[in-house]
DNA sequence: TTGAAAGCGCTAACAC
DNA sequence: GTGTTAGCGCTTTCAA
């Protein structure tokens, strides 16, 4: 295997070419005024010499990196990596890249990235991670620096330019009317303890009950610490085991019903036949059988939208105040939810 | 918002430090000589300023990034973020940042890929991509500017430094084992036609009935187009409806086995009480109900090796000869699988 | 329309 | 131990 000496560059290719760097420069750049024969040349001599473009260089000349950080919890988790591909499939069509990064909920993780991020000069930022203290720190410290934060689905209590959050409220009030035409006035909700989020669902159904001018019971609710599968099984469990017999369940987050779905199976209780199952997320929901009844979230979508603002605000089309979006959640009905003539 | 006006840089660190620019690189660097209360000063005088160092003007001047680059086919697939993750964690360690990009099977992105990786001199290529023309040209021109390709459960058919693979004939071996001793020997296999890999699955299988001196029934063996949920539910549901009512199924890819569980479904067959699934790949299968009991593949630990492999050649412990490394996969037994006294 | 030359922020000889 | 200085490869005045 030969190999090539030396890098090409820019003076070698004018020197093939016949011309100044400076001329080689703006044929390869696009920019000023070249002769149509002369940038033809440069071309050629550049396909030649199989040159490739320095842009560690350029960067330095021009202070420019069109790069763009983004950071996200759990890179193994489907729900944040489609954000990162609509970010990314639109920041490539803009002509920036971006550099995804985790930091497994670990604040360490949390400094190394923005040590990476000042030193490579990235230009914007974009995050969907909860908070906690050094992002809080290194939000302000980037806003000061000029550089623009968005928050896509991301902690709201912290320092931002622009912020997409979902619009929890619209998705639950659909999920709840469904359940309600559905035959289902009493069905129980797994919600998180100290989640703003499921706060926020919550109030997606309460305004329903409003609308209708009935009262939740207080009942049906069931908190649990967090969104994992095993607090879905053991809150359903106990309900099952305790003979409450609910005839539908909603969960605030897909891990609680695949637990639910774990716990119906285990006490030989059906989905939809015997329960109707809820759910949000709609990560892996259409993949489990039976293909669960979900909010879904437009998480491709956010990042699109999270980088055409940072886009904006990086090119200076920035406007002074800040943005808060708020996407709307679509519901999609499958297998898990039946009709219940009964209503009860 | 204040917004810092002008750039610092090592040149107004070192004047405050009352100290040259070479003396507060070597400090900030940790290189060379520099007495230790100078160095004491610098960093003080950096942190004042809060100096951000440059790494675009150290690689312009070092040729060195530190940077290696991950082409994956589909980054919302855990499969390849596992990967991704494992290559990440070791990289970080040894101070390297990789570059993640997906090329959704579309040649026209490769392209974009293999631009941004050389204009951004990136120092080492790892892909888990599949086969295809532009790959195989970039990786021949990677190679001869002298970087380092690995491939890490991606293709065979390119030039590489060094190839990662799963040991499939092992993995589907060791299964085959299983379901014969569950008394399963009949068990019927759905594997992808014209799938390198799905061949050297069947290769596993065929080891192990050589070994016992019996021979595989071609009447269960299923050929599908490709490894959609689709084409798993399609052929479970024909064979069911033939009423050839097998006792097990052997999928060959995990989408194959969730369309397995669908038709399942739909012909009311229960998993595992009369029929018993076992699956490869396990990116969700623990997480169905019933889990399906997996073939598991290393994924995690497979992108800490290429990694490893990548920055040894970066590095210039480079042997001249490249490696192939076959990495063992597990058998995970669940809820889909169970034993039948019958032995049919 | 083209070229000469300065300089982006850093490192690494080399001199002191 | 520390300072001086010449570039790394590019863009961008400015002058021709």
């Amino acid at each position: 295997m030969k190999i090539d000496k030396k890098n090409i560059t820019l003076k070698d290719v004018a020197l093939r070419a016949g011309v100044s760097v400076a001329t080689a420069s703006r044929s390869l750049g696009n920019y000023g005024y070249v002769d149509k024969e002369t940038k033809k040349k440069v071309l050629k001599a550049a396909k030649d010499l199989n040159y490739h473009f320095n842009s560690i260089a350029k960067g330095l000349r021009t202070k420019r990196t069109h790069t763009i950080g983004f950071l996200l919890p759990d890179i193994t988790n489907p729900f944040y990596t489609r954000i990162a591909k609509g970010i990314q499939d639109y920041a490539y069509e803009k002509g920036y890249s971006v550099v995804i990064a985790y930091d497994d909920s670990m604040s360490n993780k949390t400094i190394k990235f923005f040590e990476m991020f000042f030193q490579d000069r990235m230009e914007g930022l974009i995050f969907s991670t909860p908070y906690n203290e050094v992002l809080e720190e290194m939000c302000r410290n980037t806003l000061k620096k000029g550089i623009p934060v968005v928050s896509c689905y991301g902690t709201k209590k912290v320092r931002f330019s622009d912020l997409i959050q979902s619009d929890a409220i619209g998705g639950c009030y659909k999920a709840t009317k469904f359940l309600f035409d559905s035959g289902f006035p009493n069905f129980f909700v797994i919600k998180v303890k100290d989640s703003s989020i499921s706060q926020r669902r919550f109030e997606g159904i309460e305004k329903f009950y409003e609308e209708i001018g009935k009262k939740l019971n207080k009942d049906f609710v069931l908190e649990v610490k967090d969104y994992s599968d095993r607090c879905g099984y053991e809150a359903a469990k106990e309900v099952f085991i305790l003979g409450k017999k609910p005839t539908a369940i909603f969960c605030f987050g897909e891990q609680l019903a695949i637990g639910v779905m774990r716990a119906a199976k285990d006490c030989n209780i059906s989905i939809p036949d015997e329960l109707s199952l809820v759910s949000v997320d709609d990560v892996i929901a259409s993949q489990l059988t039976p293909s669960i009844t979900s909010v879904s979230l437009p998480v491709y979508h956010a990042g699109q939208v999270a980088a055409n603002l940072i886009i904006e605000r990086i090119e200076g089309k920035k406007r002074i105040k800040s943005r808060e979006i708020y996407l709307e959640e679509r519901f999609i009905i499958r297998e898990s939810t039946s009709y219940n003539r009964l209503g009860n």
